[in-house]
RNA sequence: GUGGGUGUAGCUCAGUUGGCAGAGCACUAGGUUGUGGUCCUGGUUGUCGCGGGUUCGACCCCCGUCACUCACCCCA
């Protein structure tokens, strides 16, 4: 039996790393003030097909939707924004507090063809923030999301913004779009032609080559902008230049989820071969109502977790288990017995120690307590019982102490202390 | 969804025009009866990814299948 395609498991020997990357992104958002949610991976169908956008690739081919016992459509989730958007438009959240900030951590689920950093069941670190209209929580975010890759000491990653407008200057920017497209209509693949009623927008983002050759010269959304959304993409510009943020404006920049407005961004890297993107985001200003609530803007981002993983284990910054505190070498029934209490109260003053009960050879046994690093080593066998004298070796030293069962806990609880 | 590469011990990988399946690491036991990290000696481990076919005989050739991987595609 194995993991089915895609889906993987991570073992203990990798874990260090997940959770150092847990541990920092729960302490710069939790300072960002960003609490934690925690949401359902199923979802019905109907909800991504209303946010993310019936004619996306996510969508359209990607999505783990199946029909449970009642014939109900439901679906793994492709994405957290959504399942958030719900989240916030059920528990009238908007009610209590006009600005709202979240972060998540968990799996995601798309049925695409695996890869190098690409994964059936992959899992993403997803923020969004509710009520905030201005431009300087864009900014915000992009910074946050900047630090936290300096904290985690990524260097090489390009953050590529562009503004994909807003309901006010789309129409503009999709009938110039449109005339464009029937000029070309004839170097078209089949899927852009089907898109060009369904979501135009779309199509910028083919990566066909004889469209992209077509599309070179095809109008960009940053040349259409109302005032409104210039004026906000000039404020993101120059507060995250005014924060030392550098970026790169990519008028090609076009996400794969329908609900983007203005300001969208990447972060993107060379190290994952095709899978360039490790976070990306953007603002939805319209999905809080098309999902049921009252007009709220809103805005964030999803970190490619296993990607991010696996760009730190090219470094070779991984983290390292600390070494053990003590090993109990215990030789004989009697021993053991004491050796297992031992153990126990040791564990409970968080002392980290371990025993092994097998019985094995006191040389067995000390490569094993040397294969933890362990710093101390404790003896106990026949002779050190009857004699009661309880040896504590230092492994660095080699020095050997010993004490008595009755002074035992209390010294090495005074040893540990320090 | 399309195309290429790979699949042999727990791990990293050799292997033979088709003729008894290998190394290093790891694990394990010894090397003065109870003292580790180095060293020495021995030992264990395999449906050679899985299923068919060809053959006297297949890890090797053929077909299928599953998984991994790279590119396309998509995105995080």
């Amino acid at each position: 039996m194995q993991t089915i395609r895609g889906f993987r498991d991570i073992l203990p020997e990798k874990i260090l790393l997940w959770q150092k990357v847990e541990k920092e992104a729960t302490q710069l958002f939790t300072a960002f003030g960003f609490k934690e949610i925690r949401i359902p991976i199923i979802e019905k169908t109907q909800l991504f097909a209303r946010s993310i956008g019936e004619a996306t690739d996510i969508v359209e081919k990607e999505m783990y939707t199946f029909a449970d016992r009642k014939g109900e459509k439901l679906t793994l989730r492709p994405e957290g924004t959504a399942s958030i958007v719900r989240s916030y438009v059920q528990h009238k959240m908007y009610a209590s507090d006009p600005v709202r900030k979240f972060f998540m951590i968990g799996p995601m689920f798309r049925r695409e063809r695996p890869q190098k950093g690409r994964y059936r069941q992959f899992y993403q670190i997803d923020v969004e923030v509710f009520g905030v209209e201005s431009a300087y929580i864009d900014s915000q975010l992009i910074f946050m999301l900047n630090e936290l890759f300096a904290r985690l000491g990524l260097t090489d990653l390009s953050a590529h913004i562009n503004s994909l407008g807003c309901p006010e200057c789309r129409p503009d920017f999709q009938k110039a779009l449109l005339d464009f497209l029937n000029s070309k209509k004839d170097h078209l693949c089949e899927n852009c032609l089907r898109r060009m009623n369904k979501n135009p927008l779309r199509i910028l983002d083919c990566k066909g080559t004889t469209c992209k050759e077509a599309l070179k010269d095809a109008p960009a959304t940053l040349d259409h902008l109302c005032k409104g959304c210039e004026d906000h993409f000039n404020t993101v510009k120059t507060s995250l230049k005014e924060q030392g943020v550098k970026f790169i404006v990519d008028k090609t920049l076009v996400r794969g989820l329908d609900y983007y407005t203005r300001t969208a961004w990447e972060i993107q890297t060379t190290a994952l071969g095709a899978q360039s993107a490790v976070a990306g985001g953007g603002r939805y200003d319209g999905l809080v109502k098309e999902v049921g609530g009252p007009s709220t803007p809103g805005i964030g981002f999803a970190i490619g977790f296993d990607r991010l993983v696996e760009i730190m284990e090219q470094m070779d910054d991984i983290p390292k288990e600390e070494p053990l505190d003590l090993f109990i070498i215990a030789l004989g029934d009697a021993a053991m017995e004491k050796g297992y209490h031992w153990s126990c109260q040791l564990n409970q003053t968080g002392i980290r120690t371990e025993i092994d009960f097998r019985g094995k050879s006191l040389k067995a046994l000390m490569k094993r307590a040397n294969k933890f690093d362990a710093r101390y080593v404790l003896i106990a066998g026949e002779n050190e019982l009857t004699q009661d004298a309880i040896i504590l070796r230092d492994m660095n030293t080699k020095e050997q102490v010993s004490f008595s069962s009755e002074t035992l806990m209390p010294e090495l609880t005074n040893i540990f202390k320090k």
